[in-house]
RNA sequence: GCCCCGGUAGCUCAGUGGAUAGAGCGGCCCCCUCCUAAGGGGCAGGUCGCAAGUUCGAUUCUUGCCCGGGGCACCA
């Protein structure tokens, strides 16, 4: 249990005991200012007031009862009844000497079967900047639930299965160079061949008619279009992983899960529904109407099973997806890191997923929806010429801004070219992840070069700095940086990082729940800017006996916390920058 | 028209129903006798979109309105 929750409950327990109110709720929080201490109890005055009793009188009463001085040194009321806790050092000292060095977080006390869909592009296309969020995001939220213990199913539920790979094996069909080397080499350019395909699409009735007459014969398992259709995806797939592996994502090819994979399940979800008589035929669609969702005209809004004429929509693929990964993969909790525009499509799959029983009641299934990525205009973020951005390109134009970086800081360096292209591969690649995952993944996104190489503020080279100076300290002082050191906090500055090292768990926790990751990044800003401010005051090479091990030792437990928490953010540390 | 998300300092963003709303950038000023100044400290900067309501207490919850973005029947 960490402390918040340690203190929380005994408030609790006592304010219970005193006021015959079985339910009353300390409501620790964080104090805001160091003098109101460094957690506050606010569960008093709600509890006075509804007692119909004077809040300070309250709150002095529990005061007197709280038997916390294992932990806390000071207890105050304030105010109109703040309960102000104040953390004896000599309790930080002590746990901070019985952490374990190798996790820092203990485990969750209730594992669940999580499954996680994210990244998910769409084969038919490159991926572009549009991908990178979802990506990004998930691989954080994937790695941090399943640090703590959970049971954590990736799913890359890759877009394989459509109308456009109908026009693209159409294209790939009436090439003239259909032979296995040059289609290799000509979908090594998957953007190109794309627009290609779809320029003769747009522009050749011909073709357009001959596309749709294919994805017909692939969808009916033509052995000739489906083994055209295989070789496109698998260059596909070649390129995500080799972009995943660039940018340290966790998922791997036993992760993906692509819609075709469903193909055999789609006629299931057609039949359970009808037997549960969900089914509408509206227009000749077949169709779920649900009351609570209405066009723009008014009218109700269906969710469309199998439209007019035969063949399934997005909703029926989603809808067997549900169905695998509650029933088959047996998921207590589902989350979807798609972009915000889905929202409502989910809204309506998840309500006909319980209607259908397809999830149980006891089965979350969590939309993690996320806002565009901007450009520096305010506008979705484009190429100069209007394009889209490739990922591909991103990576490379951040590392090598970062490389410049590194080379401008670096002018009498002992680094050699290697080094500098790691250093520079590594701050080029975490700025890019940090600046997208410390925004709250709700609101759209400025996409700023400048901004997130930039060493000041809650950026990833800022970390990452802070990270190899303490790093450095052992180093240049010859000391071992596994070794154990017994803490023991004294000065006002060691109080507060020390406080901030034991609220490691929590922050962890926090973004568990909520699935926010820019909270974690926050705290690893602040944990670096009390680090910063703890070297600045208090010496630690030039201090003697056990003061100098006490420091060392907090010196040692922030870089490895640092670099636990970036690595749950899927952000590898450098020894030297 | 309905639904979703957002509106907080000049800019980029935090903010769990609680005390005096916080960081960073940009502006002005100060600090290298332990690590890498890629750092630290200080000053200035706010009608938390507007208005009601609930509450002992609202930036936070509710409702209405204004502004911006997105979505709304056979694409995903």
């Amino acid at each position: 249990m960490n402390l918040k929750q340690q203190l929380d409950q005994r408030i609790s327990a006592a304010l219970a005991a005193l006021t015959g109110q079985p339910d009353a709720l300390a409501m620790v929080a964080y104090s805001k200012s160091p003098q109101f201490g460094d957690y506050q109890a606010n569960g008093v005055m709600a509890l006075a007031k509804k007692l119909g009793k004077n809040p300070r009188e309250l709150g002095q009463l529990l005061a007197q009862q709280l038997q916390l001085d294992d932990i806390v040194s000071k207890v105050e009321v304030a105010g109109p009844g703040f309960i102000n806790l104040f953390i004896k050092p000599a309790f930080l000292s002590e746990r901070l000497n019985q952490l374990d060095h190798a996790r820092l977080v203990a485990a969750a006390a209730q594992p669940q079967t999580v499954v996680i869909d994210y990244s998910s592009p769409n084969l038919a296309k490159e991926m572009h900047v549009g991908h990178l969020r979802g990506t990004i995001i998930g691989d954080a939220i994937a790695r941090t639930l399943e640090f703590l213990g959970h049971k954590l199913i990736r799913q890359n539920h890759f877009g394989d299965w459509g109308t456009q790979f109908g026009m693209l094996i159409t294209h790939m069909q009436e090439l003239p160079f259909y032979t296995e080397g040059k289609i290799k080499a000509e979908l090594s350019d998957l953007e190109g061949f794309y627009r290609a395909a779809k320029e003769r699409f747009d522009t050749d009735a011909d073709f357009a008619r001959l596309a749709r007459e294919n994805v017909v014969h692939l969808q009916a398992g033509h052995p000739g279009y489906m083994a055209l259709w295989k070789k496109f995806i698998d260059v596909s797939i070649e390129h995500c992983q080799q972009l995943y592996q660039r940018l340290g994502i966790t998922l791997t090819e036993q992760d993906i899960r692509p819609e075709s994979f469903y193909n055999s399940r789609l006629p299931q979800v057609l039949e359970l529904l009808d037997q549960q008589k969900l089914l509408t035929v509206s227009d000749g669609a077949k169709c779920v109407f649900l009351d609570e969702f209405k066009t723009k005209e008014g009218e109700p809004l269906p969710v469309i099973i199998e439209k007019t004429g035969g063949g399934f929509l997005y909703a029926t693929t989603d809808l067997a997806a549900i169905r695998y990964r509650c029933q088959e993969l047996h998921a207590e909790r589902v989350l979807y890191v798609v972009d915000a525009r889905q929202s409502l499509h989910f809204q309506q799959v998840f309500t006909v997923a319980h209607l259908a029983g397809f999830a149980s009641a006891s089965c979350k299934l969590e939309h993690l929806s996320y806002g565009t990525m901007m450009g520096k205009d305010g506008k979705p973020f484009k190429t100069r010429s209007g394009g889209t951005v490739k990922l591909v390109d991103l990576c490379s134009e951040g590392v090598e801004r970062a490389l410049a970086l590194v080379r401008g800081k670096n002018p009498e360096t002992n680094l050699d070219d290697a080094d500098l292209q790691h250093i520079a591969e590594v701050v080029g690649i975490a700025a890019i992840k940090y600046a997208d995952l410390s925004k709250n993944r709700n609101s759209d996104y400025i996409f700023d070069w400048d901004t997130m190489l930039s060493f000041e503020g809650n950026t990833a080279p800022y970390l990452l700095y802070a990270y190899a100076r303490i790093r450095s300290i052992f180093r240049r002082a010859q000391l071992d940086a596994s070794a154990p050191y017994i803490i023991n906090v004294e000065a006002a500055e060691e109080q507060a990082l020390a406080l901030k090292l034991l609220q490691f768990t929590e922050a962890v926790e926090t973004l568990a729940s909520e699935c926010l990751p820019n909270q974690l990044c926050l705290y690893l800003y602040e944990l670096a800017g009390l680090f910063m401010k703890f070297y600045e005051c208090c010496p630690v090479l030039k201090a003697e006996g056990l003061v100098q091990q006490s420091r060392l030792g907090l010196c040692q437990l922030t870089a490895l916390t640092l670099q636990q928490g970036l690595g749950l953010l899927g952000i590898t540390t450098l020894e030297q920058m």
